[in-house]
DNA sequence: ATGAAAGCGCTAACAG
DNA sequence: CTGTTAGCGCTTTCAT
């Protein structure tokens, strides 16, 4: 592979290097004429631009780095941050856009990494999507003014891009949704509540209840963590005290754990809502109902935030500092009332 | 952020550039004494080099692209991407590359993507995530002898790196397994047949019935899709014909419809195997007993083998073309006799 | 509208 | 062992 430079172009074309840089660059001062020879001599002789040159001279590499947590939990499992990935790169792509990303294990290697990438001038802008409450990452790039945007509402959000959904708004809207139907006594079994995802998902439940008069009861509120075994547990957990018409889960595993424990303990007529609408909601016995998140979107739209502030669209900037990316109810068979059993 | 350059340390240390240079690329030939000092200057005024200059002195980036399929199929939700990709940023860390990836709707896009990473020089070997049969990229990254690695052993192994399972011992072993337990009538219920991995798992099946001197029965097999409903509707049509004493799948969305139409069907004594071992495969009820095909491991040797290459380790990569990832029969109730009916 | 020349920050002969 | 010098390939003033 011999390698063609732009000097090449140049004297193909015969013009001067600059000008073949100009056209590259789309320099509306060079004349219909000359860009057309510059753009022959570019397809005769294959030439492509050196992007690392270009990224020298230009002090910009036209590439994102995101920042993955190494997390081995279930979590990592659902297909949120593959799809995020999805929509980040896609969006990216649009905008002619790299991406580069990193697995870290935890928040010290993560800014380990962030440092790297910064400081090797590798990325012009940072995606968090392992965003912690009380993230250091946030407060350092913060504090370094560096161009970065951040999955999931963040503890402090002044001064910093953020996308994520309105957690609350979702969960609120599901169970007032299921009040309508008639029902009264909703139970609630979240992830941790070091999450402020669980937080904001729990406080629409119990506005929701509040709202239309319901009474919360604590004992049909459970937290704990996000697997399969904790929703079993915690629904067994839940049943002793009282069985109650519906109950909501902040994400499919648990609920998966929940519709275990009714089929074991023969109970029939509980519906059950999951959340994140994974792929093995539909393939469940009832079908999962469940709230999609729609994971593909916050990832495009992060990289939609960072990017504009990168390219300075001052007008659009300085107001809108975060997107929310909206959430579908999805129901199946587990919020239909008499199942057909079967 | 002002910039701090090679030539402020140089400055700071009282020495040239080049002998800072040296000290960043760890040259031998430095005395400790001047590379103490210039490590100080480094230090102190908290100098990172510029990855970009160096690559473009260099001619090398230190970066790997990772080409993914943009498919919406199931297979995508399947964990195995995510952790392969984890699997390649673990490795590439460790030899202190970076990754960069992108998505591809069809083959034309990613060879569009292709030779952008390749021609703007951006990276310094490819891994495709996205082996098709046939593949055309693999063609163009062989002819114009581009360093790349393909998981997946493409058709034509010449003068290709790849890394895969051996399914063909996979499924081989898991159906002698079951055969020596004394079962018999043995059914297999796979993915579409254009798949290597398919076709492999499905000759390592015959083989092993072969092998013990059991006839092959093709009404006993059935290919269609990677879908739990293609899955369901094969195991009705199965056992329509003849109830077998264990159905063989090749993708655990597969028996998830299996394990469903049994239940359905209340039919309770047939055992079911799963592949690709997913998060669900425990939660199933019966829980699922399903092939492990080590995904993170195989990202990791990808990125191995391929970093090997690049950085010319010729007496390994003389030899040695491929990585074969162990796979691992993980059992559970479904391969159970006698489940315990509850 | 185009060219000449300097420079982005680092590396790599070549000398010594 | 260390410094000098000339690039890597492209961009960008500054002239013209």
């Amino acid at each position: 592979m011999m390698v063609v430079t732009i000097k090449d172009v140049a004297k193909a074309a015969n013009v001067s290097p600059s000008t073949v840089s100009r056209v590259i660059a789309d320099n509306p001062k060079i004349s219909n004429e000359t860009k057309k020879r510059v753009l022959k001599a570019m397809k005769q002789l294959n030439y492509y631009p050196n992007a690392i040159a270009r990224s020298l001279a230009n002090k910009s590499t036209k590439t994102l780095g995101v920042l993955l947590p190494n997390t081995d939990e279930d979590l990592f499992n659902n297909p949120f941050f593959i799809q995020a990935m999805r929509g980040i790169s896609v969006y990216a792509q649009k905008r002619g856009y790299y991406i580069m990303y990193s697995y870290s294990d935890n928040e010290e290697e993560e800014m380990k990494f962030i440092k790297k990438y910064i400081y090797s001038k590798w990325v012009d802008g940072i995606i968090l999507l392992s965003a912690r409450e009380e993230d250091e990452c946030i407060e350092y790039l913060k504090n370094i003014n560096y161009p970065f945007v951040v999955v999931g509402r963040p503890k402090d959000t002044s001064n910093v891009l953020w996308v994520d959904n309105d957690n609350f708004k979702a969960m609120y809207n599901v169970v007032t949704t299921l009040i309508e139907r008639g029902n009264k006594k909703i139970a609630f079994i979240g992830g941790p509540e070091k999450f402020n995802v669980t937080r904001d998902r729990l406080e629409g439940y119990k506005r929701a209840l509040q709202g239309r008069g319901i009474k919360i009861d604590n004992n049909f509120i459970i937290t704990s963590e996000f697997s399969e075994l904790k929703g079993y547990e915690s629904a067994i957990k839940l049943m002793e005290y009282d069985i109650p018409e519906v109950i909501v889960t902040t994400d499919d595993l648990i609920a998966f754990g929940v519709l275990k424990a009714m089929k074991e303990k023969k109970i029939g007529e509980v519906l059950v809502v999951g959340f994140n609408n994974t792929s093995l909601a539909p393939y469940q016995s009832p079908s999962l109902s469940s709230v999609d998140i729609n994971s593909e979107k916050i990832g495009y739209q992060a990289a939609r935030l960072l990017i504009n502030k990168l390219e300075d669209n001052e007008e659009l900037k300085s107001k809108i500092n975060h997107y929310v990316v909206e959430t579908n109810f999805i129901e199946r068979e587990s919020t239909q009332k008499s199942l057909p059993e079967k």
